[in-house]
DNA sequence: GGGCGTTTCCAAAGCGCTTTGGATAAATGA
DNA sequence: TCATTTATCCAAAGCGCTTTGGAAACGCCC
């Protein structure tokens, strides 16, 4: 059904209709809840399509998921990343629209879409260290906020990011309390900004206490449960091996504590392990005592606070960029205790 | 830029702009590459609002996450289908929608959708056993594919399903010629129509051995890691323990692994594990030797098929619906060997 | 009854594209 | 050379909504 029907249906005009279901003022309320109950009555809901023509705004925020290389991972914290998001979209009345770069590149796949008029905001998600789409998303004048943050970029854009380096420093000054003094890290992928600063907090912490970063214990990748295993197994068998990991993700140290057990070692007490831990819905770090001693973060709350921030810049295009800087919060878990004396 | 702009600035009428880039065959290949060309060079798209608008086609899939209770898990395949879909999306020139179920149900967020005309096609995922949005949708007459089935439903639609009751069977099998008689199937949410043919499957092979499943040994429950690990720990400390593990879920499975290894026993040796993979690029299980038995189905394929399937669906609407079927396969890792002989 | 503010209606333009019918121009064949 | 095909152009309608200007209807007050 369209406005026209719908119109000669109920017998009030279109115009009447339009400003009683979009909230203009010269509407009695009396004709405003007739409408609204009689678009519920016939399933009335204007089209999209030509409402977004009319107002030239689509209502829609774009994601882009990577290039596709076939076997390229899907970042495991992308569901809940984007049920965070939605949930703010869907009580902001907005729909979320999710592309795939193309072959084309990335930027290609921005231009695009906002060429296309297709997309009102775009949210970027694991922004590289001196990542250009940031550039070129400031370039098309196109509101936009990241998941994360780009070193070495230096215009001025909206963010929301967890404090990586000081989150992972304090894991470190933790383990380093405990007594322990080698202590290896499984980082992410150092292309990924995030890494890098988990690794500036490392190292600093470390530094602090003189004590110099050994580059033999530290691995980056990405982030998968074999990783995990594979380098601890490896780690494990050298000549003085680490008496604790610090680790990027629950998912690489359920790899870990997998190497550790193997090795017939018990974790807590002849290993620590420390992890980043998303908080993801499906991979709860235990219940109500963690299992593992984590930095603790929700990438749902992220989700949801990027959306409102995005929304909030679309209403108000010439407002100056918004950064949002969360602490993860260190949590104690099973996975932790005091290094153990030399034999 | 719109048409009309870039119709001047390349002397070319908007009629034959259109045409040439939408393929239709009364333009010559010269004119054709001409505007191809100049469109890349000015970075002109179609403004696709206006295009649907005209066109009567969104050119978007609709893809909806289920209604919001604040903590509810996100379905941990959500990320790997989605990359699947997308890929076949990005090949036939469409986009994904995502919208979230409101308070007011799911059949509702359908129903919006549609009057919307915000999508072409609707894909559905997560079916449950009598699932309401099968008849929802049928009665709407959109085109839609379900990933998965819903038993009891009688009317006719398009599904792309594992074949999960001889998965399990097979599974169930696999361990029973290995020795193992008490096998403790750690299930998914039995309101989960996967979940209800994979305790059949179980069921069917301990029947065929004349061994009656045993209510003791069987649990169903969200998929998480804390599951496996309290649910395995709780079936070791019986009377009389498992030997075998059958497992919805690699993520289940490790927290099997966990209590397993807590308890001082062995996996693969002192007590089996076999589990269904989905084969997520985030979780792979093991890399050349897996560390798991398992059932094994590629979840990002199924959803590069259901998204083909739905294409295809929607230019040929009237055709019937088409279903597939896909086939498991067992791959036998480092987690089960014979059933350990009674002390 | 006149005047006034409020509410509703009507008609039409505009959003940017596709699609159609008919005209025009250019290339081709007899 | 004229008729015929082929390629392009022009003008306009239509997709379904929003938005505007101006007119009409309504209730209310003095």
């Amino acid at each position: 059904m369209n406005l026209k029907e719908f119109s000669q249906k109920i017998g009030i005009s279109q115009t009447t209709i339009s400003r009683a279901l979009n909230g203009y003022p010269e509407v009695s309320d009396a004709t405003r809840r007739k409408v609204e109950e009689a678009a519920i009555r016939h399933n009335y809901s204007p089209n999209v399509r030509a409402k977004s023509l009319a107002t030239g705004r689509s209502m829609l925020i774009g994601h882009v998921i990577p290039a596709a290389n076939t076997h390229e991972m899907v970042n495991p914290i992308f569901g809940d990343f984007l049920a965070g998001a939605s949930h703010t979209y869907t009580q902001r009345g907005y729909d979320m629209l999710i592309s795939r770069a193309t072959d084309a590149g990335e930027a290609k796949t921005y231009r695009d879409l906002i060429a296309k008029a297709a997309v009102d905001g775009i949210v970027v998600q694991g922004p590289s260290v001196n990542d250009p789409r940031i550039a070129v998303l400031t370039d098309l004048g196109i509101p936009f906020v990241v998941h994360g943050r780009a070193s070495q970029v230096d215009v001025p854009y909206s963010w929301v990011d967890v404090n990586n380096r000081q989150s992972f420093k304090r894991a470190t000054d933790f383990l380093l309390d405990l007594g322990h003094r080698r202590i290896a890290l499984l980082n992410g992928l150092e292309t990924m900004d995030f890494a890098q600063r988990r690794r500036q907090g490392y190292e600093e912490s470390l530094g602090a206490r003189g004590i110099a970063a050994d580059t033999g214990l530290m691995r980056s990748a990405e982030m998968t449960e074999t990783y995990g295993y594979f380098e601890t197994r490896a780690l494990l068998a050298q000549d003085a091996p680490p008496t604790a990991f610090l680790v990027a993700s629950l998912i690489t140290a359920n790899g870990v504590a997998r190497a550790i057990a193997e090795a017939g070692l018990v974790i807590g007490k002849d290993v620590s392990v420390v992890t980043h831990d998303d908080d993801l819905s499906y991979l709860p770090n235990g219940s109500d005592i963690p299992v593992f001693t984590a930095t603790r973060s929700s990438v749902r709350e992220a989700g949801r606070i990027v959306a409102d921030m995005l929304i909030d810049a679309i209403g108000q295009p010439h407002k100056a960029p918004q950064t949002v800087l969360l602490e993860a919060e260190l949590v104690v878990g099973q996975s932790t205790g005091s290094a153990p004396h030399k034999g």
